[in-house]
DNA sequence: TTAAAGTAAGAGCATATTCTCTTATATCGA
DNA sequence: TCGATATAAGAGAATATGCTCTTACTTTAA
């Protein structure tokens, strides 16, 4: 009678895992190319997001690159030490800190861009045109948590 | 004359980052999910792998689970401290470690499996099963880093 | 204008992730 | 058997991630 059984728990089946895997591989993979510029790929993309964006508040970086508020204010802390990045009071709203790409910031970003462009290269010539644009319209559709 | 400007960093076309940001979006959502019987996406994924596999040392389960080895070794810290896991010696290789599932253990993973079923049930409801497929077969033949 | 509601962000806590260096044990060839 | 090589895993350091709680300011409604 034991219900306890249950079905065998298809680990293997788990969307987050695999999701979560990818992902880990691919870091991994990004931050061996960015690595003799000293920058991981989260710090890449922040930076290169700044230099888009110019000036941004935390809430704001965190929005446009999906990550928690608490997060990105902590990410943006080893960036702010060396120097790439540079926060300042907002002048609008006394609540609100400035974040800014420095001249150094913007440079090592210059040095980076070859390194990234490459990784992104390499990743398209390893998988394919189609692979590359389904694996990425794929994710952009999905719909998590609605 | 200025090459310098260069092309414009298209951060929104980096595949690793929307990879990451899709792993982060599904992390919180299995997450909340396992969150009432005190899991976290890992952990659940470590104890469902124990389950299948019996026993195994720390190098294999990291393996089997596509993660590093000494994060693996970091992660079970919590779930040892716990009491969900058993960490003892190995009885045929003195360098290596076994790890087990304990009867907690084994409840735990018992009450979490009903949470994780309607999570993969929810996701794959929200996104149809075409797109899971897709998502799926897409990741898994993902070559990273050749 | 003042009290209430809303918003920006830091602090503290905990887990997750990977790197390099180190130690202990196995194994294999001379 | 012993020395070289290989393997299992912990220690330490650093970043990444997200929670809750708290503080500081803003905005809004009475």
């Amino acid at each position: 009678m034991s219900i306890a059984t249950e079905q065998p728990l298809a680990i293997g089946k788990c969307h987050c895992g695999a999701l979560r895997r990818a992902a880990r591989r691919m870091s991994q993979f990004y931050d061996g190319k960015l690595a003799p510029v000293g920058l991981r790929s989260t710090q890449f993309s922040m930076l290169a997001l700044l230099q888009q964006l110019e000036e941004v508040s935390v809430n704001e970086l965190a929005r446009h690159i999906g990550l928690d508020r608490t997060t990105a204010g902590k990410n943006l802390r080893p960036l702010e030490r060396d120097g790439l990045i540079a926060i300042g009071p907002s002048a609008t709203d006394g609540r609100s800190r400035v974040i800014a790409l420095t001249p150094e910031g913007a440079a090592r970003l210059l040095a980076a861009a070859p390194l990234w462009r490459e990784a992104q290269r390499q990743f398209e010539a390893s998988n394919g045109p189609g692979t590359v644009a389904t694996l990425r319209e794929t994710l952009a559709k999905l719909s998590i948590g609605a």
